[in-house]
DNA sequence: AAATATTTTTAGGCTTGTCTAAAAATAATA
DNA sequence: TATTATTTTTAGACAAGCCTAAAAATATTT
C-alpha cells in the first residue's frame, strides 16, 4: 500500500505533532529522520498530492485523517512487535525497539490481528507506550514524570519519556523496571533529586535526570 | 547488508538450482519474479560485481558460495517466519508463504537465532521443506513422492511438491495433514491413481495429479 | 525599518530497480 | 548450411528517494 519510507514519514510527522509540536517544521523532520531538508520537502509534496497531508510552502505540514490513520497502524504495528519481542523472545526493552523499526512495515492486517491475539491483547508496549486499537483510538495513559509526583503516595513505575538505548540499560542497571511500587519519601530542591522506598522498605536515590525520564501511575 | 530484491534475486537463483535446473537461464529468473529479461540481466550484472555470482554473457548465472550463503539465510528465515505463523499465530499452511516473503527480509542475526530457540529448532517448515542451520547446512530428507512408493509400507505424510494455495487447500479438504500415516492397498496403471488405508482403517483414493505432489517417507 | 540569520524551497543530479524497443547471440528448423 | 525463432543483452528512459548548491521566503537582530 505506502512504502516503508513514506511510512516512515508519516509516522514520524504524527509523533512529532502528538509531541505537542504545533506546526511540523522541515528540519525537524529531517533531524528525526536523519535526512536532508531538500529530501523532506520531495516527499512532502509526494504525501500531500496523495492526500495523506496537508502542505503549505513555506507553512509546515498536518497530517489528513488519511494520514493519522496509516502513522497510527504504524505505531500500533511497531509496539506489538516489541510486545512480542520482549515478552516471547525475551529481547531486553534496550533492544526492542531497533527490530521493531523493521517489522512496522510488514503488510497484514490479519497478521497484525494475529499477532494481537497471540499476545493476549495487550494494552502498553515493554516502555509502557500505549498500543493503539485496531481503529486507530489510543487510550489516554494518567502517567506523570517522577519528578512531577507528591511524597506519601504509591507510585507504580509505568513508562519512560526517553526511549534511548543507554537510558533503558541504566535503568536495567538500577533494577527499574515497570510495575515497581514506589513512595517518594524526599524531594531535594537543590539538585532536583528524589529518594524513594521501594517495596521491602528499600531505599532508592533518583537524580533529576532520571526522574524526569521515568512515568509513573498514582496507585 | 544486501536489499530485498538483492535477496529475492539471490533466493531465486539459489532454487531454481536446487530444482535440478543446471543452467539458470535470465528467462527462468525472470518468470520467477515476475520482471523481464532485461532487468534480470541488469541485477545480474549487479550481483556478479559483488561476487554473489558467476556470470558469463549469454552463459547464464551460478551462485558463489558468498551468494548461496546469503539465499540459504534467506530460505532459513523464511522457513522459521512459517513455523511461526502455523504454529504460533495459528495461520493454515496455505496461507503462511506470503507473509514469509516479506518477514523473510527483516534483518537481524539475533532476531532469527531467538525466533529458532522459541519454536524448539524446528527441523522442518509446515509444508515439510527442511529448514537451513544456522551455518547454512540443509539436512537432505529421504522423501519419496506417493505416486513412487510401494504398496504394503507404512508412510508418513511429510510434505508437498506443490506449494500452490489451491493445492495445499484441497489437501485441507480432504483431511491431508502432515504426519498422517498411510498404506498403499492400490497403484492404477491406467490413470495413476493411488488408494491407501489410513489409520482407524478409512480408506482413501488419490488421483495421479494428487499422489504427484505428496511427498511421504517410509516408516 | 534595514540588515542579518535561519529555514525552506528549487534546480539539477545521482543510485536503485524497473521498463520498452532494438540489436546481438544462440538455438532450432528447413 | 542457411534461415528462422528464441533468448539474451544493450541502449535509453522513467519513478522513487536521496543528495548538494543556490535561491527565495521567513524570522530575528540591530
Amino acid at each position: 500500500m505506502y512504502s516503508y519510507t513514506e511510512e516512515n514519514y508519516l509516522k514520524t510527522i504524527y509523533k512529532l505533532s502528538e509531541q505537542g509540536n504545533d506546526s511540523i517544521n522541515t528540519n525537524a523532520i529531517a533531524e528525526v529522520l536523519q535526512t536532508k531538508a531538500a529530501s523532506v520537502t520531495d516527499m512532502i509534496k509526494k504525501l500531500a498530492d496523495k492526500k495523506l497531508l496537508n502542505y503549505e510552502k513555506y507553512k509546515g505540514v498536518a497530517l489528513t485523517d488519511k494520514g493519522r490513520k496509516v502513522a497510527v497502524d504504524t505505531v500500533r504495528k511497531h509496539r506489538l512487535w516489541e510486545c512480542f519481542l520482549y515478552d516471547k523472545l525475551k529481547f531486553g526493552w534496550d533492544e526492542v525497539h531497533e527490530i521493531a523499526e523493521q517489522l512496522e512495515h510488514i503488510n497484514s492486517e490479519i497478521l497484525t490481528d494475529k499477532l494481537d491475539e497471540f499476545l493476549d491483547f495487550p494494552t502498553h508496549d515493554p516502555h509502557g507506550d500505549p498500543i493503539p486499537s485496531k481503529n486507530g483510538v489510543i487510550k489516554k495513559s494518567n502517567f506523570i514524570l517522577l519528578c512531577d509526583a507528591k511524597p506519601n503516595q504509591t507510585l507504580v513505575m509505568s513508562g519512560v519519556a526517553d526511549h534511548t538505548a543507554v537510558f533503558l540499560q541504566h535503568l536495567n542497571k538500577i533494577s527499574v523496571v515497570l510495575g515497581i511500587e514506589m513512595q517518594i519519601t524526599e524531594k531535594n530542591e537543590y539538585d532536583g533529586s528524589i529518594a524513594v522506598k521501594l517495596s521491602g522498605n528499600k531505599s532508592m536515590y533518583f537524580s533529576k535526570d532520571v526522574a524526569k525520564n521515568i512515568l509513573v501511575k498514582v496507585k
